[in-house]
DNA sequence: TGCCCCTGTCAAAGCGCTTTGGATTCGCTT
DNA sequence: AAGCGAATCCAAAGCGCTTTGACAGGGGCA
């Protein structure tokens, strides 16, 4: 059923059919109702591509996720910020556009979008320190947000990000106010923006109590199970074992607390651990009471948040760069506890 | 820059430049070349609105990801499948548009694509048993592949899956060669098709030794890492015990070696773990060595392989029902051994 | 030389929609 | 009865592309 059809049935043309359709005023409300009654009846919905092709905008935004040959990573937290912004997308009546390209061609990536029209807008994953990708949507003139931000970046633009160094910064101080000294950081790949900030915070709270940073207790590398695991088993194995662990997301924890169970040590007691939680829905951080003591905030809330944030740059392209800081929960669980002397 | 804007700087008319680019016959070599070099000199992309509104086809294809508002799982594999499907897509020069929903709404969503028009085909995620989605697609006219099958679908229809039962029926037997006798399986939902036949693999490999399955020893549930560990402590806190532990995913293959390692025993020597292994990209299985026994499948290679299916489906629409079915290794790791006495 | 058939090119129609710029009707006022 | 807005509705253009059908020009053959 198209347009044609749906207006010949109608005894109306074309544009008095779309008009009705499409909210416009000079349509009586009979003839709307009309209409819109046949219009469901038919089961019909405008092509895409011709309103698309007609109105100049794709109500479509696009989301570039990189793969790398040299390590195949999905970021894990992707999903759930997509589902986020999907939600909010879908009610906008937007689609979502995914484009899996070898991270070599990301930046070919968005110049072809944008040159193939097929969507307004973009969201910016993952950014890096002086990310250039930053540059290069502004040169293109393709409306973007970016989920975290992008330390160095001299050109200015929106951008989504939890506080990662205040929230951080808290964990370590945390740590400290129980006593302990020893500290282990294990952090994300460190090429990344966001790790970059968690440390900062780390360093921040140390330095606050005048303690420095151990380069010994610090690692930085993709955020996995057996990465938690090794890392820990190392550090534990040490004279000057840390009596405490911070690390950058779920899966990371639960590395290190196998390794300190293999020492026969007890978490919370012998050792404490607070992780960065982003909330996964297939992933969570105990169903009720939290596990582990975490600094947490919703990755999926977050996607939500961006995606609005960018329809609202589509809406009006004249709006200035937005920003928006979201705060960490700070959640105690069992892993925490004083340190033992 | 489009067609019109090229063809004028090149003195041509649309029709030629279009035929040019896009490896009509009928157009001289010398031409297509000078064609071909303007086209990359101003960065030229047919639009894709414009294209798929003269030629009927979207080049693109659809996802539907339901979102439940019970328990808002985004399943994890997910990330991994389309990054696969992506992977296809793009090397295809086709689109994935991603549409989540509420899963009420999940039919409705198919039937808006297939009347919006901006897809050609989708993929059906997570099949159960007698799907609806199989008879709405048929309905609809929207070509379609399913990732799993769907036990008790009348209709026929093209998918792609893994040999579920066989891989835990090879699994199962693995753990009764060793001596194991009290097995337990912690599985996924048992909505789902593949944990059906995940279950009667299981159940078969058992029957095959004149034994039969305790239902005290199955669990089925959203594979969490939660779940795995108190399903396994409350097994292992019985009189009978299992002495081996089948399971779904890694991830609950996690909570059962945590459940395990505090009751002090010691896993591959006191209790044996096999889990299934989607091989997913940020959770493997360990690096080079398997940290647990597991039959594996990745799950990015079906999501390679469904979309190559689905596109070829497309192609042509006339060809019949195709089916794949994937053999998961077995994969032998540490996490088991002969049946402790 | 004349005819035919390729080869290479083009103009124009059409995909399904929105939107501009009229046209028509209707209800009132004067 | 004529005139005049306001309220409705419509025809047609245009979005950027593909594709049909036609047309020059040139070489081969008799």
């Amino acid at each position: 059923m198209n347009l044609k059809k749906l207006s010949e049935t109608l005894g109306l043309s074309q544009t008095t059919v779309s008009r009705a359709l499409n909210g416009y005023p000079e349509v009586s409300e009979k003839t709307r109702l009309r209409v819109a009654e046949a219009a469901r009846r038919h089961n019909y919905r405008p092509n895409t591509r011709a309103r698309s092709l007609a109105t100049g905008r794709a109500m479509a935004v696009g989301h570039v996720i990189p793969i790398s040959t040299k390590h195949e990573i999905v970021n894990p937290v992707f999903a759930d910020f997509i589902a986020g912004a999907g939600e909010t997308y879908s009610k906008a009546g937007y689609d979502m556009v995914l484009s899996v390209v070898p991270d070599a061609d990301e930046a070919r990536a968005y110049a072809e979008m944008k040159a193939k029209g097929n969507v307004d807008g973009v969201i910016v994953h993952g950014p890096q320190l002086d990310d250039r990708r930053i540059p290069l949507l502004h040169e293109i003139g393709l409306p973007f947000v970016v989920h975290g931000r992008a330390t160095g970046a001299s050109l200015p633009y929106s951008w989504l990000d939890v506080n990662n160094r205040h929230a951080f910064e808290r964990a370590t101080s945390l740590l400290l106010d129980l006593g302990h000294r020893r500290i282990a950081l294990l952090n994300g790949l460190e090429t990344m923006d966001f790790a970059l900030r968690r440390r900062a915070g780390f360093e921040a709270a140390l330095r606050a109590r005048g303690l420095e940073a151990d380069p010994a207790l610090m690692r930085s590398a993709e955020m996995t199970e057996n990465y938690g695991h090794a890392a820990a088993r190392e550090m534990l194995s040490t004279r000057t074992a840390p009596t405490a662990f911070l690390t950058s997301s779920l899966l990371v924890a639960l590395g290190v607390r196998r390794a300190v169970e293999e020492t026969g040590s007890r978490i919370g007691r012998d050792v404490s651990i607070v992780t960065h939680d982003d909330e996964l829905s297939y992933f969570r951080n105990g169903d009720d009471l939290p596990v582990f003591t975490a600094t947490r905030s919703s990755v999926r809330e977050a996607g939500r948040l961006a995606a609005r944030m960018l329809l609202d740059r589509i809406a009006d392209p004249a709006l200035g760069p937005q920003h928006r800081l979201l705060e960490a929960a700070l959640v105690i669980g069992p892993s925490t506890g004083p340190a033992a002397r």
